[in-house]
RNA sequence: UGGGGCGUCGCCAAGUGGUAAGGCAUCGGCUUUUGGUGCCGACAUUCGGGGGUUCGAAUCCCUCCGCCCCAG
């Protein structure tokens, strides 16, 4: 239970059906960023006395120096690599799904439950009713042995319906906002988050049409395919990133919205993950971010990886971002971008 | 110091006598359990400085400062 109304719900809901239910806040992160306050304490206040509300046992897993580890630094060495990592997706994969499974059976849990909109049936990912909520995307990640321990209360209803029976039952967190950002740590942009880890360094923002320097940036490692703010270059149209350099620590720029940098249809997957069984070759629907709609494409393999013939191009396909692959209504699994 | 041009928000840029468009950037908010995108809102009492003409000037005149171009 994380505090927020998804998960509180979720409890409520299993208690409902007649399970036996402990409600478990887990704590992965207390540390306070410049200019915002680590929710930790007020959202484990929260969620502990929806459990008292309900009656249920509550228990905090503690996995901060896991989470620091497998989590955070996972995306500061991406970021460091010059990639755009999805530390959400690492959590589930390292921290709720193998961890937090692992200490909830050790406990003597049979299953565990999470308030993630998605559906599980067999170990099989299915993408949630609420398909504009549905967060399959953050995990293809998961094993389908871990997902055969999972419930997913939740992924049968849409958010408004959440919302309506958080109220109607009276749940402390029932009119609490949605929380934001990375998972845990709160809404902190990302780059007040690097900051905090890496060394600023300035470098040239280069108009790759021209090769004019428009002005100067305080790290690469900053910016990301597609970004438009925080380049602090004025005059004219606004200037989109097209790509960077690490070693030389510029970042490249472009007033031209069709670059064909910025438009892909062909992409590489690394890291390629499948919940279940890989899939054959063929044609399957992918998505390149969360809440992005599901584009047809063809798969095909190359030894380890995964290439991907999108039909229709998409916007600032980023490496270290991950591209979900489904089958129909099921998410099968998927790679990162290369 | 002959000729011509220019100087309007951080940047680009309208406006040539009637009381400062717009875009970019920036900031704030919304959307979003990643990054990013997108959307909405805010943002020059003031037009290089000083003087003058006028009921009224960024717009006309004088002057000073700065920049650019062509000549020498």
């Amino acid at each position: 239970m994380s505090g927020g109304v998804d998960s509180s719900l979720t409890a409520a809901l299993l208690v409902e059906q007649g399970h036996d239910v402990t409600g478990v806040y887990m704590k992965n992160w207390t540390k306070d960023l410049p200019g915002m306050k680590c929710p930790w304490a007020d959202d484990l206040a929260d969620a502990k006395r929806v459990a008292v509300q309900l009656g249920i046992d509550f228990k905090v897993f503690d996995f901060e120096n896991e989470y620091k580890h497998k989590v955070v630094d996972y995306m500061i060495d991406e970021y460091k690599a010059g990639r755009t990592p999805n530390p959400d997706i690492m959590c589930n994969q390292e921290v709720k799904f193998k961890l937090f499974l692992e200490a909830a059976l050790e406990d003597g849990a049979d299953m565990i439950a999470t308030g993630h909109y998605a559906r599980v049936k067999d170990g099989v990912l299915k993408m949630a009713v609420d398909t504009n909520k549905d967060q399959t995307y953050f995990l293809y990640r998961v094993t389908g042995a871990a997902l055969a321990k999972t419930m997913f209360p939740l992924g049968e209803y849409t958010k408004p319906q959440v919302r309506k029976m958080a109220e109607e039952r009276g749940l402390f967190t029932a009119a609490k906002k949605d929380s934001q950002g990375i998972c845990f740590v709160g809404k902190v942009g990302i780059r007040d988050f690097l900051n905090q880890y890496v060394e600023q360094v300035p470098g040239r923002i280069i108009d790759k049409q021209s090769g004019n320097v428009l002005g100067h940036h305080d790290g690469a490692i900053f910016y990301t395919l597609g970004q438009r703010h925080g380049l602090d270059v004025g005059g004219g149209l606004p200037y989109y990133v097209v790509g960077k350099n690490m070693d030389k620590n510029e970042v490249y720029v472009t007033t031209d919205l069709n670059d064909k940098t910025l438009w892909q249809t062909n992409v590489q997957l690394d890291a390629v993950h499948w919940i279940n069984d890989a899939p054959v070759v063929g044609k399957y629907h992918i998505r390149v971010r969360h809440r992005a709609p599901l584009i047809a494409a063809d798969l095909a393999y190359d030894n380890d990886r995964v290439i991907l013939t999108l039909h229709d191009e998409q916007r600032a396909v980023t490496s270290g971002q991950s591209m979900v692959i489904y089958d129909d209504m099921v998410c099968i699994g998927g790679g990162i971008v290369i």
